[in-house]
DNA sequence: GTCGAAAATGTAAACGTTTACATGCCGACG
DNA sequence: CGTCGGCATGTAAACGTTTACATTTTCGAC
């Protein structure tokens, strides 16, 4: 039922190697005889089986993506950045979101041997042990926002605890001496890192520490809102509030006004990501800018380059800085929101 | 470098069926043999060559997904939806963003032959010959917001013209006598439905029509403002503006927030999609919603009846409803924005 | 017209699986 | 004790390509 090769070269009277070679265009072969196994490909309505060729060739011109989630901005922006270089260099993308529960994602990963010349892998939970045990020796795998301690293979992530530490100082420096934190997810190693950072500038100037001002979140806009809700019913009420993703701030951006709070008088806001909403959400939310497609990008520079390689090089670490942007929610410019 | 099945079978002292066997643990195989084998496959870290196995099986796991972009909400939403939808038979996702002109989207078709076992594309502008001789005949396709003129393939779509005369009605029986559209890109099915629908509206309630109240716009942020700009100096100056699209809504707001006009009271505002972002600008954004991940897992669910059916069966359409939602945006409700 | 090199084309092995079929083994039954 | 059946395993052919190597053709120079 399928066209195959064979029947190219029958059509065409000529062997299968001539009608590969006029597919690969390299080599030699008469404009005559080229033509004529276009036609009757044309004709026949070939193309070349995917999986027989990446067989022989052992290379399959695709990257494979195996992501968390795929819920937000944060990975549709990192999907559109990797894609963008991939197709650049003429590679498709395997998408794969798994849940970082041990057998899926062990799964997933197997199930793309075979399939991808890359991999690029963001899952912030995920333990070292875990993925090397699932992949072949040797495998180009980037590590995308992931533990450093995933050694051995290249990675890349974003200045998570600068980026804490500016958006923290900032608020500091408006006045707030009592700055609350929404965490991100349990585990995970951006919240981690943010928190660290948060907890460094209340140290170094002197803020007000305390376990209660440290609220749990796990990045999505409905634990923002619960975190906000929560954090309403502190006494002394904080002055500022830094939610360690966009998402999250959003959600407690609604939260604090349907508590009838206004921002930033009432209470100061700050997030993290600046995912795209964030400039359009009122008030205009002040965050650290993550260069999310870029992210992706690099990510897949950084896999090309491995792929380049013939033979394994130190593993590389990138760190994409990061960059405060002040809006309205954080009370720095302007009159009330 | 690669261990192969052959590795394992000389390694465990059986044969590659054995080994293929336990792997797909069909058939019988005993016991102690079958565990004697996973001891060694995990030793050697090995698992299956995808496209070996999807060679001889000539079936992939794989759902191939043609998109014309990946920027915006909207395309992600749908990814989601696909991806749930694939997911759940444990199927991939080969995503292919191919720009609609011409060579690129036919080499994007053929290099996904031989990869996944049916696809999903989305290209309004594609014209049915282009893609009908890329592909194999009889090849699972759905169409995603598609011309139905695209037969042949299952289609399936969302209400563009019952929505766009749902908000040029609503806009209507607020008062509003001169509307202007601004239009989706040219040549693109959805945006001639949404201008359709508001047409007939247009005329059924004899409201003010005229070529210059049909901007042109092509769905993304900027061109959206400048429409709403250009907008501006028509004379008389609307009072209501049906953006074909929520990117384009949200680019209008900004230019007339910059402009000093104040939303919804010098003028009332709707867009398409519903996007996420529409609850969040503000004045919230009133707009058609359309079920966007829910489009995608449809599409999914089609194709994969398609898979599981012997014989062609008739081309099959869905339809998917389409609600307005109004908010602030166009002045239906509460007061100044 | 012959020769030889270069260019064009053909032949067949390989890639790593799955699977139909063949084989070997063991116990039960006559 | 021979035979049969069923189960576990092995053998080898296929899947659709690419590509090293062998073979044929072309063509210019003599």
């Amino acid at each position: 039922m399928m066209i195959t090769i064979k029947d190219v070269a029958r059509q065409a009277g000529v062997s299968v190697a001539t009608v590969s070679r006029v597919f690969n265009d390299i080599n030699n072969v008469r404009p005559h005889t080229r033509e004529r196994v276009q036609v009757v490909a044309r004709e026949l309505g070939y193309s070349p089986h995917g999986a027989a060729r990446s067989l022989i060739t052992s290379r399959t011109h695709t990257l494979g993506m195996l992501l968390p989630d795929l819920y937000g901005e944060f990975y549709s922006e990192v999907i559109r950045g990797v894609d963008q270089a991939a197709q650049r260099e003429g590679f498709h993308l395997l998408v794969s979101s798994a849940r970082p529960d041990g057998p899926s994602l062990e799964a997933a990963l197997r199930s793309m041997r075979g399939r991808v010349d890359g991999l690029i892998v963001m899952s912030p939970d995920l333990d070292a042990g875990a993925s090397r045990r699932s992949l072949p020796q040797g495998f180009p795998v980037v590590m995308l926002n992931c533990p450093p301690s995933d050694a051995g293979y290249d990675s890349i992530g974003i200045a998570n605890y600068e980026g804490a530490i500016a958006m923290t100082r900032h608020l500091a420096g408006l006045g707030h001496r009592r700055i609350a934190m929404i965490r991100g997810a349990e585990g995970n190693f951006d919240a981690a890192e943010r928190l660290r950072g948060y907890r460094a500038v209340v140290r170094e100037r002197g803020l007000d520490a305390s376990p209660v001002l440290e609220l749990p979140g796990d990045f999505s806009e409905a634990s923002g809102h619960a975190a906000a809700l929560r954090l309403l019913t502190i006494l002394p009420r904080p002055t500022a509030v830094f939610a360690a993703n966009d998402g999250m701030a959003v959600g407690a951006l609604s939260a604090f006004r349907e508590a009838g709070l206004r921002i930033p008088n009432d209470i100061a806001l700050g997030g993290f990501d600046d995912i795209p909403l964030a400039r359009y959400v009122e008030p205009a939310l002040s965050s650290v800018h993550v260069p999310i497609s870029v992210l992706g990008e690099h990510a897949t520079a950084c896999l090309f380059a491995r792929l380049r390689e013939t033979e394994a090089a130190e593993s590389r670490r990138e760190v994409l800085a990061t960059t405060l942007v002040v809006r309205r929610s954080c009370g720095a410019q302007g009159g009330p929101g």
